[in-house]
DNA sequence: CTTTGTCGCGTTGTCTGACAATGTGTTTAA
DNA sequence: TTAAACACATTGTCAGACAACGCGACAAAG
């Protein structure tokens, strides 16, 4: 047998434009924040006409490895949890997931976050987690939009507290796709208000006193009454999630 | 306080193009497998020019909306938990988390997973696990990479069985960041293949038996295991994860 | 001294027009 | 009938152009 050459690469220029400077990202050669040559420079940097270079940059954009910054210069940037949450939900729901996919992993997870909230909030998480749940309580019944505004920011909070990225990341990934949902929920529900906020109340007080069991008792008790939420407002599980943004 | 004035649209021409084309994809004009009309078509139609087309081609592509499919033509795809996966799996990467950030949500899902397994796995299904778990039973201890393939197959294999695209994602997204490492452990620890292969057994038996609960012990355990096995590997767990494509 | 106008300059956004490379379908030759 | 040849449509890439925009510097106005 002869020589073995290795198929030639039959890639686009764009691609491989958007290769070329993916890795010098990924390299660490182009540091977070760093700005990017200009379109021209990558041009003759590159070898390509702008046409190429901007296809490229285009990619990059889109795959959130750049963004425009002052000026409109090309700016490198990690990809951020609000980003990766973002992307992660928007496939998933173009991907026609249903409420009831999301629900067995949040049902799983948001338990598990309460329980190491437990151990890991500091008292300064505490007081912000207490005074969220004080505002929502005080809240009229009939304040919908307020309410879900409320209930999203003490999940967000909760999560932000765990010092984990990846649960952070996947937990809110999960809130932007049932959001839209919570508020018909909210809307059909008199008492939810009420449910909720005591609920909250208890999540809060075991985190507190570190009392992880219970907080993961009360957490899952409360993810459980939402979802019973759901069939009182009558939202189809096993439907496709909507879109909502 | 004066009046809010919401700021005005000032997209750019490729933004708007991306946001149409996406538009009608997701309020289903444009349904999956379905051919966008080429570059020329879409300049008329949307009255900008290819550049501008080009450039917001770019974006659905990375945002795994569109493909090329037969004779080059763009075809609509709904994104595949692939793609989802891949593409939280390198954001996360890229932002850097940690061997413990990943392990925490892992060593929640593994059981939870192998739980839901023993309730909906199929008779084809278990013996396909079956099927893999002797494989890897069988191979030579110093068979590393058969070993660190079949391991990976066996997590696939369940929880593709789950009928869950959100779950399967997430877990497929986690099995991809801890692939290289993986490979590094079972290197550093003679004893892995046997302790894997007995997990694996006990695990499937449980799923087979249709019990939840001992299925959702054994993986615990076996994710515990293996957690000690980067110890022994001398992995740094609070390390960031490098990247391994 | 702060705010507002304007000017120049570099960069991005968009367009026009062109051509090579590639894939498809059809016709022609073996 | 198969295989080669060809025309055709489409994508990939290039060159060159210009308007729009953002920013800093500087001057004028309050």
């Amino acid at each position: 047998m002869g020589h073995n050459f290795k198929p030639v690469s039959r890639e686009p220029l764009y691609v491989k434009v958007y290769q070329a400077i993916e890795a010098d990202i990924l390299s660490g050669v182009l540091e977070e924040g760093a700005f990017l040559p200009t379109e021209g420079e990558l041009c003759e940097q590159l070898g390509v006409t702008r046409s190429s270079v901007r296809e490229g940059i285009r990619s990059l954009e889109q795959a959130g490895l750049v963004t425009r910054g002052a000026a409109k210069r090309l700016v490198v940037q990690r990809p951020q949890t609000q980003d990766v949450a973002a992307a992660a939900s928007r496939g998933w729901t173009l991907g026609g997931v249903t409420f009831d996919e999301v629900w067995e992993v949040l049902a799983t997870l948001y338990p598990h976050a309460a329980g190491l909230a437990a151990s890991r909030s500091s008292k300064a998480g505490v007081d912000e987690l207490f005074e969220i749940r004080n505002r929502l309580a005080s809240y009229d019944k009939s304040e919908h939009d307020k309410i879900v505004q409320s209930s999203v920011a003490y999940f967000q909070c909760l999560t932000g507290q765990l010092n984990n990225r990846v649960l952070v990341t996947v937990l809110q990934s999960l809130n932007m796709m049932i959001g839209a949902s919570l508020r018909r929920v909210i809307a059909a529900t008199p008492q939810a208000q009420k449910r909720i906020a005591r609920a909250q109340l208890e999540i809060t007080e075991a985190i507190s006193q570190r009392d992880a069991p219970t907080a993961q008792r009360w957490m899952a008790k409360h993810i459980d009454d939402l979802k019973r939420g759901y069939s009182v407002a009558r939202v189809d599980m096993s439907a496709e999630i909507f879109r909502s943004d």
